[in-house]
DNA sequence: GGTTTCGATCGAGCCACAACGATAA
DNA sequence: CCTTATCGTTGTGGCTCGATCGAAA
């Protein structure tokens, strides 16, 4: 009996083996290629964060009760085979999905974080973040997503910042960054990439403090509609008054729509209640009213989160996977050079 | 529960050579 | 300043092999 159960359990831990599609080759080519033009010598082993963000991700929960559907935290910013994936973990991808939920406003990268005002969430700005766990970006990303720790560290935040300051100084090459030149820098045994997550509990201590032109922002939108924000499901969301604490008064009022925005991320506008004669109601109604509210908030939340997940799934199918050519003639040559197990031999 | 075995996967390196880029004449 | 020649470096794809990991025994 006890001897069937573990046998049930590995089976149910068991993951398919990975059946190599046309796009495996293009990103093995991808890696490849990054690692040619690196260096030619061995590169120091980096260290894998997947052991860190167990870790991470088990102390996060213990402080702030991340809603998991899944004990698998296994990190994942990557999937390499998006075909393969997406029936087979639909756990994980609903984590994933809680992760990039606000992915559609670019929200998780640090592009999103830092530069709000100027960056662009485009594909190719989020399949670079999504590139690869190693390098700070996308660590970054992933664990300001997570982290709504709220603690404050300003040489975490001038560490992040220094990461995007090398990147805009070379805007084609990506920045690789060595987990212990991180945890050099902090000089302790914290998980390096934490620093986008502390960052985020910044955020969350202080306000926006973007510079902005309103005026000449509204004169150039005035023509584009309301100032809504897009992507909720039915009513349309007003920009805050960044004056309101917004931030704050979320969090003191406990409100976690349970996409881990517990507040903040999310803006909410207050419902109508308004009734055939005018805006008086009784306060039973009122009462009754509020319980249909909560209830009809709850079932938008779970459509909210249902759609969000349905987006993210539809963008990282869409996701583009093809290698990046710099000089296609070295690879019509390459391909019309002879070989012999795979290795190019002299030509007759 | 610990150890060993096995199979799948991954990453690094190899190869030839045209193209590229820098420098000198 | 422009052109030409020279030389070292780069990039390209398929294959192999050792390392690693996880499941099974």
């Amino acid at each position: 009996m006890v001897l069937d159960l573990r046998k049930e359990m590995r089976t149910k831990r068991r993951m398919p083996r990975k059946q190599y599609t046309s796009s495996d080759v293009g990103e093995k080519t991808i890696k490849k290629s990054l690692r040619k033009t690196r260096n030619k010598t061995r590169k120091p082993k980096y260290l894998s964060l997947r052991l860190r963000y167990f870790s991470t991700d088990q102390k996060l929960q213990e402080s702030t009760e991340i809603p998991t559907t899944t004990s698998s935290a296994q990190l994942n910013l990557f999937p390499l085979h998006p075909e393969n994936l997406v029936e087979e973990k639909d756990a994980h991808d609903e984590n994933v999905a809680i992760l990039f939920s606000a992915a559609d406003g670019g929200a998780t990268t640090l592009n999103g974080v830092l530069g709000a005002a100027s960056t662009s969430s485009s594909d190719e700005d989020m399949n670079k973040n999504h590139s690869t766990t190693t390098t700070l970006s996308a660590s970054d990303s992933l664990t300001f997503a997570y982290g709504r720790r709220v603690r404050d560290s300003e040489e975490e935040v001038a560490l992040v910042k220094t990461a995007m300051r090398n990147k805009e100084r070379e805007p084609s090459e990506e920045k690789w960054v060595s987990l212990s030149e991180v945890v050099e820098r902090r000089g302790d045994e914290e998980v390096s990439s934490r620093g986008a997550a502390d960052l985020g509990g910044c955020w969350r201590n202080q306000r926006l403090s973007l510079k902005l032109d309103y005026e000449e922002i509204l004169n150039a939108w005035s023509d584009k509609g309301p100032l809504y924000i897009h992507g909720a499901v039915d009513s349309p969301q007003t920009v805050p008054d960044i004056h309101d604490h917004f931030l704050a008064s979320d969090l003191s009022n406990g409100i976690n729509d349970g996409w881990g925005n517990s507040g903040g991320c999310v803006w909410r506008v207050p419902e109508l209640l308004l009734t055939s004669k005018g805006n008086e109601l009784a306060p039973i109604l009122i009462e009754v009213k509020a319980e249909e509210q909560q209830e009809q908030a709850m079932v938008k939340a779970a459509g909210q989160r249902e759609a969000s997940v349905q987006r993210y799934k539809e963008k990282r199918q869409n996701r583009l996977f093809s290698k990046k050519i710099r000089y296609e003639v070295r690879k019509l040559n390459a391909d019309k050079r002879p070989r012999l197990k795979g290795r190019f031999v002299k030509r007759d």
